[in-house]
DNA sequence: GGTATATATTTATATTTGGCTATATATGGG
DNA sequence: CCCATATATAGCCAAATATAAATATATACC
């Protein structure tokens, strides 16, 4: 039961849910994903958190840079199902077409001097 | 994007989930579910308009009670998906296991009197 | 119309949540 | 070792949410 709402509460919130949208397009670090949603790099290292939390992000180190992509899904149920559903859900939302539509042209080279 | 994070949000709580694994079974009363979670009488109308709201329950008046079922899932994809899921998920659960070993014994002409 | 009962709404209060700023940690390069 | 950069954590505030108590609404029965 914990499990399970703590899967419900991470998504429930428009930015995580976000950030899995553009997740399923390509890895990205933490200052593309800042550039994105346009919130405070502590904010979105928040939201990550609790993505992780729940199962349905996981993270590589490489150097400096941290790569977030969706999870595999295998540490829970929950959120392997809602990763399943999240693939379709929401591809005609006007805010994640927009959204997604200005991904490709964000790169870590430009994004993250501050 | 806003009615996906509405049937997130309402899925969030474990009393709105015992709820709905409740409604599985058979309708029920306010008095009744709020015998079976021991918590106050208007909390229970709160959760049940918050899962109302998402597309996740509907009610038929009966005279003085007001008997809540599960909604058929027209009303919304996202809702109609997750009491899908609902169905087999958390069926081990012990704490959903124990609410619905009491079910059965409650009843609304035992129940509602204050 | 008056009373009793089931539910809904309102009010007040406590907890949670999302955001920011400031600070700390970690890694790479001189 | 020192500095720059990317990310994480801590601390704080405002807004949202959950709960219980009090009150209002609605229905049935006399």
């Amino acid at each position: 039961m914990k499990e399970l709402v703590r899967v419900m509460k991470a998504l429930s919130d428009p930015n995580r849910v976000k950030i899995l949208k553009m997740l399923q397009h390509r890895e990205l670090c933490v200052c593309e994903l800042r550039a994105a949603l346009e919130v405070a790099q502590p904010t979105v290292s928040r939201h990550l958190k609790l993505l992780e939390n729940a199962g349905l992000v996981s993270y590589k180190k490489d150097g400096l840079w941290v790569n977030y992509r969706l999870a595999d899904g295998n540490g829970s149920p929950y959120a392997g199902n809602m990763l399943g559903n999240l693939r379709h859900w929401l591809r005609d939302d006007p805010e994640i077409k927009s959204l997604l539509g200005k991904l490709p042209t964000i790169h870590r080279e430009e994004v993250c001097k501050r």
